[in-house]
DNA sequence: ATAGGTTTTGTCAAGCTTTTGTACAT
DNA sequence: ATGTACAAAAGCTTGACAAAACCTAT
């Protein structure tokens, strides 16, 4: 919801459309505040379509004999709790559900209601990591086999490298996306790539188990504004501080995972160890 | 993104194609930046395709109410914003502002981010369902043109095609799916089919105006599981209870649209009221 | 080139069979080049049959409003890249281009174009299958870096999956899909699976590097129809006898993979070490 | 609800240049 | 056939204007 509230309309439009008189609109939004208009560079109102929402429901409860302050305070906070559907937490519960019973059509349709309602970024932060570290934690304890965790893995990537698409596309600084050697869970990373391409950056994604020295070289090649190394267990960046530092004497690079801090203090990186979603709004509000 | 990048126009062209005077064209370039024309080398401006189909856009947004400034916001948006993921009610406005302004790039572009980002049931249910319906108010109401309603059908009856590409393979039971004589709408009964197809059913597609006897001799012909029969209005089937009558008598047959419960009461169909996803999740649950 | 290049029209001729007076043609031709006749002994003007093309060509440009200049422009190069459909050879050798550049867009435009044009079979056969091996080759002679192999695999990958996307629905049999541990490539598998759903089955993936006790696991839990495990080299089906053995116990197993005829034989496993569409093809034809 | 001032936006005009079909002289 | 000339049509820029729509304050 972060984004622009769109449809921007002057107030003779929106008097047109519900059917209050222009000067009864502003004396709703001085009295009760019950709309907050942007303002053109001249200082026209500018309604979105939230605005013009509120005023309908303004109008059904004065038409049901609310007095007309209690009717402003009504129209505003069904606004506020007009809450989707179902909460991401309890999506998240359901998509272990479906995906462990490797029903396919579950887990597509739990994501389809989970993109429908919420930002992305909201999507990757409560439900997808969360998700991502319980069946991570269940797998240790032995609660979740190999396979259903496996199902479920390609199920996600599988939706989010088509979120992806045309990441690599536009104009923002670019980020080359890779896992060292050894390391074959790109899932993080992969979240950490959308997050990014969010906020324009491009992307060029190597995804996992790739040996540091051809992103070296790669690096050269296409000469990314940032790199990004991201492990789920230290033990990947084990003897590779030479390549790291390499990376790092001519890229911005930037460590991201659980327990990197030693190493990156070593190399000479910068140490993201949060969610993808803030990482990613962290790198870009560094931008260049 | 190699194709007629180009295809310049002078303003004059600019200008009748889009009903839009000259100097109103240069006024839009000069406060809003809305075009960007290239020129010919004594300066003559050379408009592109994009710049047409954007001009287009900003009189949509025009018809719809909007002030000038911020319709030549939205129009310019649609173009440059390649922003991954948005919900599918804005992706729904959006489908309207392009395929109405005759934008056909921009109305592949559209789908193409729904079906990136969700799946063909959520596209259908929430995005194109949705959006026929309200087309088909505005037509009502002549807010639409014959010319927009056609192009923006014909443009998703492609695409929507080309989802159903190949949906008579595989193992599932049979559909048959026809409108009757008179009934030219048939993107309906295409979404009723994807969705069915996607269940595993294949698909017999007769398509619009189909007169039913031609339906009963193809059902015994091919012997399908299920014969569908779709109308935007039940006056196409007035006179054919009959014919109706002899279909369900040898195979399941089901009625779609609206306003048809009598027919099927008094011919032996089942009556499917209801949108495409749910009829076609309706039908394959009760599956042979 | 060779072709006909006579047909040779004097300048009236060409004028009235196009319409256009003797003055105008020679002044498109010197003005934009338009035409380049050849010459009598005599000095008269031959035009050949490509000439008339080209005059026709920005007739149609003209009455559809472009501007004289940029017609003609347009006349010339229309000529030049009408080439409407490619091969899926060259098709191949493009996709190496862009892939090994980079270059996300060109990678989705090339898969695009093919999709466009040929049936999905002939896509995996003609254009994945041949590309992948030919990466593969290059990879061992080290003309490729793992760099490039990653974010081409990665593409692919990315593509493959979203046209598998749903490929557990409907009626078909069912087949369970899985590499072995150690084997990290999944891609031939993956166009197995989506060749195969085009053929009504239903897929369960589980993807590269599952171990086979919980390939055993799952295969008691989903009971498939099939079980197909997929290695790219039979060094990863060492020491797992005794689970493929219990695997084909209970499953129709198949081993997919050169070199596996071997272990295929002592386990009791079928063997398909072709493509994967003559494969999905085999499978499908012994149907249930 | 009105008054008095401001912003927005479509339109027009003046003076000059470019484009393009046609005509004419050599 | 060629080259030049020409004139009508179409465009360009700058600047300005006025009606409609909107603002605040009383």
């Amino acid at each position: 919801m972060n984004q622009r509230e769109e449809g921007h309309l002057r107030i003779g439009e929106l008097s047109q459309r519900t059917g209050i008189s222009p000067e009864l609109l502003r004396a709703w939004e001085r009295r009760y505040g019950l709309l907050r208009p942007a303002r053109s560079s001249g200082g026209f109102r500018l309604y979105s379509a939230a605005d013009e929402a509120r005023v309908r429901r303004m109008k059904v409860h004065l038409t049901q004999g609310v007095a007309a302050a209690e009717a402003a305070r009504l129209a505003q906070r069904t606004t506020a709790d007009e809450s989707p559907t179902r909460s991401l937490a309890l999506l998240r519960s359901e998509l272990g559900g479906v995906l462990e019973a490797f029903d396919e059509a579950g887990g597509h349709r739990v994501i389809d209601v989970a993109l429908d309602s919420f930002s992305i970024d909201a999507v990757i932060s409560d439900l997808l990591v969360p998700y991502l570290d319980d069946i991570g934690e269940r797998w240790a304890r032995n609660e979740v086999t190999v396979a259903q965790e496996h199902f479920a893995s390609n199920l996600l990537r599988a939706r989010l490298l088509a979120l992806g698409r045309g990441w690599d596309a536009g104009y923002g600084p670019r980020a080359l996306l890779a896992c060292p050697e050894g390391e074959l869970h790109d899932l993080g990373l992969i979240l950490f790539g959308v997050a990014l391409a969010r906020r324009g950056w491009r992307i060029t994604f190597l995804g996992a188990n790739t040996p540091l020295h051809t992103v070296i070289a790669t690096a050269r090649d296409v000469r990314p504004d940032a790199v990004v190394i991201a492990v789920t267990d230290p033990i990947y960046l084990t003897g590779v501080n030479d390549e790291l530092a390499v990376l790092a004497g001519s890229n911005q690079l930037i460590l991201a995972g659980r327990g990197t801090d030693g190493t990156a203090a070593a190399v000479g990186a910068e140490l993201f160890d949060t969610d993808p979603v803030s990482g990613a709004e962290r790198l870009a509000a560094a931008a260049p």
